[in-house]
DNA sequence: GGTTAAATGGACTATACGGTCCAAAACTGG
DNA sequence: CCAGTTTTGGACCGTATAGTCCATTTAACC
């Protein structure tokens, strides 16, 4: 690449931004405008670096979901117990409860829900993530069998797919108004139900 | 009321062509073209008829929840035992993930990942929902008791969040791409909790 | 400091949106 | 058959949408 006009945002930084209002509004609640505020760059350089709308949004999936990895990947190997991440990753989720604002749910799940159906591009990037979030449930399993906080005979896949659907639901109800200290209590008979 | 033309349209059957509408495709994605195609009518009899595509939205709300409440309320009564009934019901929403085409998932768990949160008027119909298909839950919970299905030691208020908990995150997964037999194998260990 | 390549702001486009309005048509009751 | 009332189709409106384009500015390299 030769000289040029170097950048005046930082791409990481706008594609943070640009995350956070898909994340609060979904897709197609989220305008342009929206964006550009939040982002804070004109329509050129939005064009320019993100190509369209729906490039961004696929982009941001993907950050959502290598972080999402990450952020569970690092909380398993600092918890106390196998066991006591999974617990932590089920309350974690029915906490957002507690706040006032804007319950945003998790990403994934909000996208599979608004229409990874109609985009098979979307659903692709929907369908990955979801792969890769039952894969750290299930090495947490594993390791919490090793461990004996879960008996060796259970199937850890199933395991696994059971968690991320009891996430899945956690994040629903918080959004349809459930109180916190309901969803602790299933929270703990989920975590219950791994005996 | 005097004289005058009558409608050449069913309210009922173009409101239930509505919902299914707002069902596939959620409420911004939804226009008001798509609508009037599919309930088959006019723009000036849609907004005299239902005044607006929010007031359209809410009625469909409305409708679903009561249709839903009365579908669970008959299932109850019908199944060979309470708990039958419980898994019967997991396992039809997790049924949606063998058929190929639209994957609807439940309209009011939709709505509440969609916007219910933005919108106090939406918000309180997908919590009034909510509370009932979970009062339903608690019913059968209550029943299963009784008939020794499910120990009376249990507390059936956590049981049935319990359970619409695990239902929303049915849905959520059978969007997100997950295939049914996994999904089936969840819905036993889900029910095998209940214990 | 000139050349070059890229970033920028803002004007511009075409389309689609939800919603309104009105004149004409159509059906009922008398 | 007429009066009364409501429905109906379609023209119309202002706005917002995602996206394009170009002339100008900006900074890095030689």
């Amino acid at each position: 690449m030769q000289p040029g006009r170097p950048l005046e945002f930082d791409p990481e930084v706008a594609l943070d931004a640009a995350m956070t209002v898909f994340w609060q509004l979904g897709f197609e609640a989220t305008s342009l405008p929206d964006l550009l505020k939040a982002m804070g760059l004109s329509k050129s350089s939005f064009y320019n670096a993100f190509g369209s709308k729906h490039q961004l949004f696929e982009a941001c999936l993907e950050r959502f979901r290598g972080r999402q990895v990450g952020r569970m990947r690092e909380g398993l190997a600092r918890a106390p117990s196998p066991l006591a991440f999974i617990r932590d990753m089920l309350l974690s989720n029915a906490a957002e409860a507690r706040q006032e604002g804007p319950r945003r749910g998790c990403l994934i799940m909000n996208t599979a829900t608004e229409f990874a159906g109609r985009d098979p591009a979307v659903a692709g990037l929907v369908s990955t993530a979801a792969r890769d979030f039952a894969g750290m449930f299930r090495q947490a399993v594993e390791k919490a069998q090793v461990q004996g906080e879960i008996p060796a005979s259970a199937n850890p896949d199933v395991l696994a797919h059971y968690l991320l659907t009891t996430m899945a639901g956690l994040r629903t109800m918080v959004k349809a108004g459930l109180p916190a200290d309901e969803l602790e209590k299933v929270v703990a008979l989920a975590v219950q139900a791994l005996h």
